[in-house]
DNA sequence: TCAAACTTTCAGAAATAATTGAAAATTAAA
DNA sequence: TTTAATTTTCAATTATTTCTGAAAGTTTGA
């Protein structure tokens, strides 16, 4: 397979697994261009190479950024600015996991919290209050698995417990 | 707090919850319906409870017990068929997580094999063939996690390391 | 200060996804 | 069988999200 040809089949498959993750398609095909450039690009470089306007890059480029995953550089002499990705992929993984649960997992536990007033005695309510209760324990022990995971990362007995074929 | 309001808010912010990891509103809210009911539900119940219509009710619903996360009941003497949700939220976790590995996982690792036949020697090959290197080993990682938290959930020493306050 | 180079914003257009509702298919009791 | 109850399908509609492009805003150097 020729390079372009599989640069092309892996921002394809980078920006797929991003939609199936709720993340703007583009905004992760931005990301894979990134990943495969082994310079920084400017704006107008990711717009020619997907095709896609100015006020969309800029968007996306931004909340790349946002999310910790993107970085900015400058070139002496010229104006623009250049982007270029993280690339240690584990970080990746951990940077957005550590952004959803920032805003996936809190506003749950808030709502959650909010649950627990909920008046009465009846059948409905104990329900009620069981089911509230092991959503919080849910989220609760998810978001202790994503510190986990953060402080494992470098732990010898975790990288044997996930080591493997 | 009334108790309608509660359920309400809760299946708002379930739906809410759903709907940024990728998964359609109206299915996580069926589900949300579900885990709040004491007994199992009919697809009227749920279009009543939701004001949705008959088609997507049934839709979503099918896609629920994909999932694992709902099952089917029946009632002696009625031909309808009824619906109750895994209660269970770890369990819960864990099947959507296994869900999902399926449905994103498997895709990506599928191209990064074929991407590792491109051919050259250039700069720019290298550095294409350690990104991907790198994108099959962090799959890899994020799989073997996945397989650890099905395994590890009873485990002694785990509950201790993601206890918390 | 001015003007060129570049970045950001945002209203409207286009693309995508979810929903409806009624018809078709299925099921099971009589 | 037949028929009534129920589930499933799907073309058309509606809602939501994403994208465009041009105008406005910002920065820098002369």
């Amino acid at each position: 397979m020729k390079l372009e040809e599989a640069q092309d089949k892996f921002i394809q498959g980078w920006g797929q697994l991003g939609a199936s993750w709720g993340i703007n398609r583009t905004m992760a095909q931005i990301q894979a261009v990134l990943l495969v450039s082994p310079e920084a690009l400017c704006t107008d470089d990711i717009m020619e190479r997907l095709q896609i306007s100015r006020g969309n890059a800029n968007m996306n480029i931004r909340e790349l950024i946002a999310w910790g995953v993107v970085y900015k550089s400058f070139k002496p002499g010229d104006r623009k600015e250049y982007y270029y990705a993280e690339k240690d992929m584990w970080d990746l993984a951990k940077k957005v996991a550590r952004e959803r649960k920032k805003r996936e997992l809190e506003p749950l536990n808030r709502i959650l919290g909010e649950l627990k007033t909920v008046e009465g005695n009846s059948n409905e309510v104990k329900e009620f209050k069981k089911v509230v209760k092991s959503a919080d324990s849910m989220a609760k022990r998810a978001d202790s698995m994503l510190e986990l995971v953060g402080k494992l990362d470098e732990n010898i007995f975790f990288k044997w417990m996930t080591k493997g074929k």
